[in-house]
RNA sequence: GGGCAGGUACCCAAGCGGCCAACGGGGGCAGGCUGUAAACCUGCUGGGCUAACGCCCUACGUAGGUUCAAAUCCUACCCUGCCCA
């Protein structure tokens, strides 16, 4: 491929990307040699639950891939026990090697939802990093100074707010640069808040002697609370575990705003008319924008079912198709129901919300924890339903 | 090692012997208005019992103690920050 196309492809929707002229010889490298443009994506399974946020990253890899670049995923096990303090006023909680490990193996699975899973090669840190001896950390701390890693905002923040900042958070960005020192990174892509991360890396392949990877990052999705990144930990994400319905749901809640950002970082597609589409029609463009993600991870087939669903319920307020079905064998109160289903979290949880008129039994508000006799269909609130059949 | 300041619910943050399941803000949930948008208005936001007034249990770093009564006082311990060494 052309060098043009390559780089065309490469800056769509990226939000850095550097220094262009040691990508350009590593490709013209690639032409003339046949060897592999090496490319580094780093996974960390402390949170398993791929998301649209991720997407925007996995979709460039592919792309990527779909040109010839290998493509090595990092599963950041090691790395994971120290947790990544990008953009956090907190240490984080350091996870066991056990559920480490198990995230991992979800991880995979994900992946190919988005990659050629065929192509792509799977490396744990763990490898090569639980192996360094004191010796070799010593060595690798002493490539980079303190201040110069306190040049980081967050790092930053925490000292100047008096909160704890541990030493082997500090080390995390070592690390994890390690990684790329190990595989031979030739280029390493992530997130726009991965920048420091990244370019880090570079000054230590240096060190080490190394060529220095070229940096890539891609713009961070704004979630469905419509002001952070999308995140696990903000509980603002969209994953592509949900089922097809929530996703579908959780898109339909997005914010106005948010309605050109999706489409174009998630589905590539902007232009003037699309905009003035979204502007004009928002409720239309967005429905349009849940059923084309929703078709991305459930195929067609599912997605225009849930598209349908979905205005059933919502917009015409009929009874979802889909849903949990309880079976009565005896006359139960209601509030014993909704806890065992746990729609309901406790009995006073479920006493307030009959109190808030926030129940509706076949599409009548209840006010009070009825006994329940027949089949019947539930509803709280906008999105909790369950239908009771009696036997 | 020494001195000082702190540790309160999902987060921030008041309270400093009873009126404290704990002010206020954020977040979340729910209702109204809508397009499951935003903005806005309102209510709720530990658990159990009750139709309800209310009652009981568990919770203010951990463990003990003082008191009729403790988030609040005392003792020890753990943790964090700042300053000194």
């Amino acid at each position: 491929m052309k060098l043009e196309e390559v780089l065309e492809i490469i800056k769509r929707n990226t939000s850095h990307f550097f220094p262009e002229g040691e990508f350009i010889e590593k490709y013209q490298n690639y032409l003339k040699t046949g060897k592999p443009i090496r490319i580094k994506y780093g996974a960390d399974p402390s949170k398993p639950d791929l998301h649209l946020g991720h997407y925007v990253s996995l979709k460039k890899l592919r792309d990527l891939q779909e040109i010839g670049f290998e493509v090595v995923i990092i599963i950041g096990d090691f790395t994971a026990t120290i947790g990544d303090p990008t953009g956090r006023s907190k240490t984080r909680p350091r996870l066991s090697r056990e559920e480490v490990m198990q995230n991992a193996k979800t991880y995979i699975n994900q992946l190919s939802k988005v990659l050629d899973i065929n192509k792509i090669s799977v490396r744990y840190n763990s490898e090569w990093l639980s192996k360094l001896s004191a010796y070799d950390i010593v060595e690798l701390s002493s490539k980079y100074t303190i201040s110069r890693m306190l040049e980081r905002e967050d790092f930053k923040n925490r000292i100047n707010s008096n909160e704890p900042l541990f030493i082997h958070e500090v080390l995390y960005p070592l690390f994890q640069a390690y990684d790329s020192v190990y595989i031979d990174a030739d280029i390493e892509v992530g997130g726009e808040d991965q920048l420091f991360n990244f370019t880090l890396t570079r000054e230590i392949q240096k060190q080490y002697g190394k060529e220095p990877q070229v940096v890539l990052t891609l713009p961070l999705l704004i979630g469905t609370d419509g002001k952070l990144k999308m995140s696990k930990s903000y509980n603002n994400y969209i994953a592509f575990n949900d089922e097809p319905f929530d996703m579908f749901g959780k898109i339909m809640s997005i914010g106005d705003n948010l309605i050109l950002d999706y489409y174009k970082l998630v589905l590539y597609e902007y232009n003037q008319e699309l905009e003035n589409f979204v502007n004009e029609n928002p409720r239309v463009a967005k429905e349009e924008l849940a059923y084309r993600i929703v078709k991305i991870f459930h195929g067609e087939e599912i997605a225009s079912k849930v598209r349908e669903e979905f205005n059933k319920v919502f917009k015409y307020k009929e009874i979802p198709e889909d849903t949990q079905v309880y079976q009565l064998m005896q006359e139960e109160k209601l509030s014993d129901i909704l806890i065992k289903t746990s729609l309901v979290s406790s009995k006073n949880e479920c006493r307030r919300l009959l109190s808030q008129n926030a129940i509706k039994i076949d599409n009548k508000v209840v006010n009070q924890d009825i006994v329940i006799n027949k089949s019947v269909f539930v509803r709280i609130g906008k999105h909790r339903f369950l239908k009771i059949v009696k036997l």
